[in-house]
DNA sequence: TTGATGAAGTTTTTT
DNA sequence: ACTTCATCAA
């Protein structure tokens, strides 16, 4: 253990002068406001390897970070392991606001009585039902019935953790705000809130507006405010500090601390969405295949209705052999192991050579269920035989796996043959009712839908399952995340209608997430669906949000 | 059946 | 800003 002074921040100079001073703060409470790219998540892991290196959060005490994502919780809980070691990380509790819910309600559950009483094996389904299950919806309201009502788990929380970090808290809701204060107003726990205002886009859903300021008021918090951008080249950083004045005139600095040349913006206009999709898969191919930029380094954005902007587009790029990966509709069923299970299945069984996939099946099938030489030869064998066998059915046209019922029957034979007990261990809700054969079902569903816009089996896998594919997502989607080149589609009057407060923040999210080149797209005309009461809509470009590009492109 | 009118939806995460 | 759906009058 070292001394509070001689904490010094490990391997990174990527730290200004005020973030230092969050990651040292031992005695207020910190309410740190922070543009894109400042480190924030750098910043909170420095704070956690100063608090727990010198002994300022000090065993038995633990420090509580919480996120609203389940990736942003992760990743966070690997940088503090990164700065401080594994041992130290340990008193690391990292959560999305609901798993912290749910560990107050498991642990406190006798506290809850009368209608908000939980059985003891309740599950979290679509409805409330009384005693039974609870929806996402009830999670954070019902801990902080819980921690409301009894002194115990009020006391509980309140021992073990001395400090508390709050991550994107621009877009806290009123419920987890009223979590945050039951347990650690007027406490010793010391909390240090990050986000920043000027990317709220969650207003809609909830998200509280001024609730820096209410927290400042409550918590006694000190403000504070970083003003670096290591993301972005200067150009960009130039477009976006323009934006900046307009939003928060006090966090933007001056152009001339902005110079220098590094970083693209371009602006391209077109006829209609046939054109655009026509140049973009283009200049797409081009930078992958010419310029070597990495496919999931480069990121297509929109406002919203993701479909309707975007179906040109990927029939383009599916021509070109373009990979792509659609977030909204793949995502979640991705990161699903029993989809990493089927994609790698249908990748080995339709030829392509993929020693990747092939090892993590054998991992499951082979080593998973046997438990000596024998059971091993044997399971390895009747997989062999397997595999063989669904690669002649296939050869010989008796399944195709370009059909939904031939995929459908792969999979269930290979359920079958791994054995449906281990396909269920891997993942705890696998268990639960009919959530496995759903799963399976969306998935080869999802896999049939991409195959009818034209793709290859073998596209069609890597861009449902691999890295290598370019991202097309909402605005929304992107919060937090940063790519090499940005395209965002649609920059038009008729696509940012809301109100312009939450729309141009909208923007600086999507404009922000570039780290070397923006591509902005205007088209004067965008088809309707069919049926639509109008067709061939003239659309106008977006005069502000154009022309914070236009000075700096 | 048609047109007119008005309300609702559009952007999301979470065990 | 624009679509979709429900309802009502003609």
């Amino acid at each position: 253990m070292i001394s509070a002074d001689q904490w010094l921040p490990s391997d990174s100079l990527k730290l200004e002068p005020n973030a230092l001073v969050a990651a040292k703060e031992t005695t207020r409470n910190l309410a740190l406001t922070a543009g894109p790219g400042a480190g924030k998540t750098e910043m909170l892991a420095q704070r956690a390897d100063f608090l727990l290196r010198t002994g300022v959060c000090r065993y038995p005490k633990r420090i509580l970070a919480i996120s609203f994502k389940v990736d942003a919780s992760h990743n966070l809980k690997a940088r503090v392991r990164k700065r401080c070691g594994w041992e130290l990380a340990a008193r690391f509790d990292s959560h999305t606001f609901h798993a912290f819910a749910k560990r107050i309600i498991d642990r406190f559950r006798p506290v809850l009585t009368g209608r908000d009483a939980l059985d003891e094996d309740y599950t979290v389904g679509p409805s409330r039902i009384y005693r039974r299950a609870i929806t996402f919806a009830d999670m954070v309201p019902l801990a902080v019935t819980i921690v409301e009502r009894s002194a115990i788990a009020r006391n509980a929380i309140r021992k073990t953790y001395s400090h508390v970090f709050l991550d994107e808290f621009q877009d806290c809701t009123e419920e987890q705000y009223k979590l945050i204060k039951s347990c650690f107003l007027d406490t010793a726990a010391k909390l240090v809130a990050v986000g920043d205002t000027k990317q709220r886009i969650m207003g809609w859903a909830g998200a509280m507006e001024g609730i820096f300021r209410i927290y400042a008021t409550d918590f006694q918090a000190h403000p504070l405010n970083l003003y670096q951008n290591f993301r972005s080249e200067p150009r960009l950083r130039r477009m976006q500090n323009a934006m900046v004045r307009v939003m928060d005139p006090p966090a933007a600095l001056k152009d001339e601390q902005l110079q220098g040349d590094e970083g693209i913006i371009e602006i391209h206009h077109f006829e209609d969405a046939t054109g655009e999709a026509t140049h973009l898969a283009d200049v797409i191919h081009d930078w992958i295949e010419h310029d070597e930029v990495e496919p999931s380094d480069i990121a297509l954005l929109v406002s919203r209705q993701q479909d309707l902007y975007c179906q040109e587009l990927r029939a383009a790029l599916n021509a070109r052999g373009v990979p792509f990966r659609e977030e909204d509709k793949t995502q979640d069923l991705a990161s699903e192991p029993v989809a990493g299970l089927i994609t790698d299945f249908l990748l080995v069984a339709s030829g392509a050579s993929s020693p990747e996939a092939h090892r993590r099946l054998l991992d499951i099938v082979v080593y998973e269920s046997a438990f000596d030489d024998e059971q091993e030869h044997r399971a390895r064998s009747r997989w062999h035989r397997f595999v063989n066998d669904v690669r002649y059915q296939i050869s010989n046209g008796s399944l195709n796996l370009g059909s939904r019922t031939g995929i459908a029957r792969v999979v269930s034979g290979l359920v079958e043959l791994i054995g449906r007990d281990s396909v269920v261990a891997l993942s705890a809700d696998y268990a639960q009712g009919d959530r496995l054969n759903q799963l399976i079902d969306n998935i080869v569903g999802r896999l049939v839908d991409l195959l009818q816009d034209g793709a290859d089996l073998p596209d069609v896998l890597t861009s449902f399952s691999a890295d290598r594919a370019v991202r097309i997502m909402s605005i929304h989607k992107s919060k937090g995340l940063e790519f090499d080149t940005v395209i965002v589609m649609g920059v038009e009057k008729q696509t940012f209608w809301g109100r312009i407060e939450e729309e141009r923040s909208a923007y600086f999210v999507g404009i922000s997430r570039a780290k070397r080149r923006l591509l902005l797209t205007v088209c004067e005309h965008r088809e309707r669906p069919e049926g639509a009461r109008r067709w061939d809509l003239q659309r106008t470009p977006h005069a502000e949000f154009v022309g914070y590009a236009e000075s700096y492109a």
